[in-house]
DNA sequence: AAATTAAATTTAGCGGTTGAAGTAAATATT
DNA sequence: AATATTTACTTCAACCGCTAAATTTAATTT
């Protein structure tokens, strides 16, 4: 009998470094450069007599490829550091990332900011900017032009060059095709089936990698977040939609046709509230700002002229503050919220479900009761019951996430091939 | 929408032989050596050089790996067939693999009947037995010997011997942890946390595997249904329950943490019908046996302790007939089944949804009104829509699935390692 | 019969990896 | 202080899986 795939679950804790940390065995056939690499980033630093035996492979493969990436400049060898409980024998030799090797930069492009961050090699942000964005759905090479100025003041900020930028990743919502970096549909472009990545690349010297927002945030977690230490999770944000990612065995799940998966519009009511797609019952229809901005109208004598923003803030404080009308909002938010929750644990069973984003500070909707409620819905818990965390990023975390997008596509490209 | 009966054939571009059809270029480092043994299998015959061209891998290599797999005796020479059209040069010759290099047991379990096929190496069924089950729960041992008997049967007819038998995969509902055989809770069984896999092992003398019956029809599809030509689809049954299996990358998905998807317990109503596992609004709920039975007994006066079966069969054929209130439980059956279908499409994209099982005759649960529904509830169609088919098999079903299973687990052992 | 075409086989070689032997650098023992 | 012991790292021959190219085989075409 096998006993091979979906057991291991590295609960412990996160080690130092960025980046999806695998499991000791680790069936996918990357290069042992690569997982070599990817093993001394993930753990901050690394001993090659440790990595050796975390890969499951020889020591003097190890020596080799460590000796061939020191040469590329990727790793050095970590000067001293207080070594664990001395012992005897030759002490270990630690190697890290050499963290200016190369850099990428992220961006984030939304309906309110667009931000960029230039992280190094392993995942530092060295400097970052923001600018306003238009309101209203704008061209491609209108959104372009107006990101064009954030990648020079991050270049001018750090005293770096376009040639020492290797990747850049970008992220909009939407429905993004990952591969090509063509934007089927967004709610900030004006046009349809739009080249974004090609429209960027003029921007810089070097590949750019397009995805969706849901992606993206689930790259950060995977990067740097509560996820890292997790080989699968699911990730979601709730925002202006609501969008969701999965990781399965460290990697991040697109779909089946890697288009990604639209918790926001799977269907929690037949002939349910309408969801600005048009439909009725999208979960989406229940959660998002528009949702409860548009009962807030109601309730509360409030314009829905007001930003969104502003209101949602009032909406929330009158709740705290005991207006009826506005808890009943936010109170079936929360219904619908563990509903959708307690589907996704039933249908992937992940280990951890990351609730991620800006908005998390509304704790009416992510408090102990919606919690419970989500583990009240969810049958016969056959392994541990799923653990729900939340995460209240700082606003910087989209732009991070592209950074991550670019990091792993740098990775790949950079270190994959034995040199270049 | 394609209806397609019984066991017969695989409609589409699927292939002559049995097993997934892998996409010409395969990522996974499955070795060589069953990469070959796989295409030859799913192809039905394959000459070398077209192996080696599918496989992108040198003809070289086929003619070593062919050799090999000849001389351990699981593929052989086609004498001759009728060849392609006569073209100049040497003819290829086929490879073929050979049916009787190893037989597998498959069997199922049921709360009506118990049934047991025994296959060859590609997939045929030599001989087949059945037995009614016991209705109520029962003693692991009690169904270890009440299943025996088939095994018996099943080398009798055959002519065969225990040690002929590589592997035997069981089917049972319930949840099931396929690497090790445990059975952690099943309608069928009275105790929980069985080890079903050492349970069986008693009967013969060879590994048992034991999953899920939402996994082991997905198998049966992926193997010798519709699914083969497809890298990723999901598969839905309706019977007692609702179950759902999903195929990413010619490969059965089974959830984050290996126990399969539980499609039949997502809520798709907040307080709604109740279902059998304790909880409101679950799908289940709405489509079950049991679901439209309660409603039948209101609706015509039936009482619930006829047979499900009996009732059911009188229920449809109400319908059929224009009675009111029969029809409209199978109409609101149809509109969760179709809000059921369509959260799969968002949440995965598949680029088909096999309904199966046997109870896939209820067409006015199944009829295009339905398939047109879950169009309506679908956003966006970024790529294809979604192709919806049903697949009536006959009662076999299980067992073939079960019998998938083993066959699966036969390759790996005896053709993944060089010899053995 | 000779030329042509295509499949299958043979074989030299390459690259990634291991295993074992050897070296280096520390602590423990005497 | 000298030696033994332990552990990490390095070196290197050997191996395995695979490929590319040359060769052989078996058919058709001329």
């Amino acid at each position: 009998m096998s006993v091979t795939d979906a057991d291991a679950d590295n609960t412990d804790a996160a080690p130092l470094g960025c980046g999806p940390v695998f499991p000791e065995h680790n069936y996918q056939s990357r290069s042992l450069r690569k997982q070599v690499f990817e093993h001394v980033r993930a753990y901050g630093n690394a001993a090659r007599i440790d990595t050796a035996r975390a890969l499951s492979i020889s020591a003097g493969s190890v020596t080799g490829i460590a000796a061939e990436l020191i040469a590329d400049g990727f790793l050095r060898e970590v000067e001293d550091v207080s070594r664990r409980e001395m012992s005897r024998g030759r002490p270990p030799v630690a190697l890290e990332v050499v963290a200016d090797s190369f850099y990428v930069i992220g961006i984030n492009l939304s309906d309110k900011t667009h931000s960029a961050v230039l992280t190094d090699a392993i995942g530092t942000v060295i400097a970052e900017s923001k600018c306003a964005a238009d309101k209203q759905r704008g061209s491609a090479a209108k959104i372009v032009a107006d990101v064009a100025p954030l990648v020079h003041d991050l270049l001018a900020t750090s005293g770096m060059t376009k040639d020492q930028i290797a990747v850049m990743g970008v992220a909009i919502s939407g429905a993004v095709d990952h591969t090509t970096g063509f934007v089927s549909w967004s709610p900030q472009l004006a046009e349809i089936n739009v080249d974004l990545g090609k429209a960027f690349a003029e921007v810089v010297d070097c590949p750019v990698f397009v995805d969706n927002d849901a992606n993206i945030i689930t790259l950060a977690e995977l990067w740097f977040g509560e996820g890292r230490a997790k080989s699968n999770f699911a990730v979601v944000t709730v925002e202006h939609g609501v969008g969701m990612g999965l990781v399965l065995n460290n990697r991040l799940f697109r779909g089946a046709r890697g288009m990604g998966m639209e918790l926001g519009h799977t269907k929690v009511q037949l002939d349910g509230a309408l969801c600005r797609c048009g439909q009725r019952g999208c979960l989406e229809a229940y959660l998002a700002d528009y949702a409860l901005m548009r009962e807030a109208a109601t309730a509360l004598g409030l314009t829905v002229n007001q930003t969104s923003k502003v209101s949602l803030e009032v909406l929330f404080s009158e709740a705290k503050q005991g207006n009826t009308a506005a808890k009943a909002i936010f109170d079936r938010a929360a219904k619908y919220l563990a509903l959708g929750l307690a589907n996704i644990v039933q249908l992937f069973d992940p280990a951890l479900i990351i609730l991620s984003g800006e908005r998390m500070r509304y704790d009416y909707l992510y408090a102990d009761d919606m919690l419970a409620q989500v583990h009240r819905l969810t049958l016969n818990p056959g392994s541990e019951p799923c653990e729900i965390a939340t995460h209240a990023w700082g606003d910087l975390i989209w732009a991070r996430g592209a950074s991550a997008l670019a990091l792993s596509a740098a990775t790949d490209t950079l270190v994959g091939s034995p040199r270049q």
